[in-house]
DNA sequence: GTCTATAACTCGATAGAC
DNA sequence: GTCTATCGAGTTATAGAC
């Protein structure tokens, strides 16, 4: 039903490659033909338009993210090692797809990236529960939820949104940096599990 | 001897507002002549090229928020004070100009960004460097410090970063997010802190 | 200095042959 | 389905009058 010729993947891997490393403004319909190995014809033939293709992508994106986003289910006490898992599938998400995309794209029209969001997430607010639960339980400080939240998605996707101010920054060349994050993301879930910690 | 023309102020004013908004690929000469009140061929009397407005724009911002970024120095053991008031200077600095502009156009020629940090910083490492002495002095924890610079960072650009998304996460209005954000601020000095005390 | 008009060029999209 | 060729809109930048 939902299947892919060949062209079409190989379409849809370069527009993410561009539109990801360039932007919906600054992306170019010939750099995604040239990246794909077909004509910008061909390209248009099987997207209409820079508009659909983006939107394409754009809806990937977040059917994807999102639920790693929202991937917390109460299924016991334990709760440091899930903070820790959590975060490491973040990491993982993010870095596999930067979210830089998001950042600059997601005002293009907001209204329909609401609708997007919401229809994309099972489990609304599925972290803030569980935390309630443990903070009622005193297993956890008894906190706004909300701080942490923000907390472990800006540890998790700031070093990749600004990785080249952050590369000079830290004087590390792209290699050493992505070296690096591997340490990063145990220390960022120590940073989210003390603050939890009562 | 740097004076600038009225004129001129006001095309600057106007370039940073549109570049902040569009980004380099997306902004347009026209509209930032509109938003100075001149025609396009003005704009470009004054400053040649799009090119050399940017990059005028970016030089600024960078000499502007540098400084923010390592303002640290070493005068009392007196720590938690000292990181609330810096992270409170740092959303400050990154409300009122948003860092989005780096995150997206840092790549444009990172030599020459890489060069242009290094010579607007007079302190490298100054929270590094203090963070030692502290823990060295057993006031704090003993510690890697870069996931604390980088958690700063992140902590508080990256609700400017991905603003968009977070309204839409955390089903407020801007308003009321903008709301949020000044108890925010105290709640992120409250992570960083946690994650140094002993 | 400021403007209108336009040159020069780029880019998304399409026509039409194969 | 895929391509070459080209159209037409939009953009940066400049020429030249005032």
């Amino acid at each position: 039903m939902d299947e892919l010729t060949e062209p079409e993947q190989r379409i849809l891997a370069a527009a993410r490659k561009v539109f990801e490393r360039d932007g919906y403004a600054g992306a170019r319909m010939q750099h995604i033909a040239d990246e794909a190995g077909i004509s910008k014809a061909s390209l248009h033939y099987y997207f209409r338009s820079k508009e659909k293709l983006f939107q394409r992508i754009f809806d990937e994106y977040i059917t994807r993210i999102v639920p790693v986003f929202s991937a917390w289910n109460d299924d016991g006490d334990d709760w440091q090692p899930k903070v820790r898992t959590f975060m490491k599938g973040m990491m993982k998400a993010i870095s596999e797809s930067p979210m830089l995309l998001i950042a600059r794209e997601f005002d293009r029209d907001p209204s329909k990236m609401e609708a997007l969001l919401t229809a994309r997430r099972k489990k609304p607010n599925a972290f803030a529960a569980y935390f309630e639960r443990l903070s009622k339980a005193g297993l956890v400080r008894d906190i706004d939820p909300r701080p942490l939240i923000m907390a472990m998605q800006a540890l998790c996707a700031y070093p990749y949104m600004n990785k080249a101010f952050l590369c000079a920054a830290m004087r590390m060349d792209p290699k050493q940096y992505n070296a690096y994050l591997d340490q990063y993301t145990d220390q960022a879930a120590d940073i989210i599990i003390r603050a939890m910690k009562k």
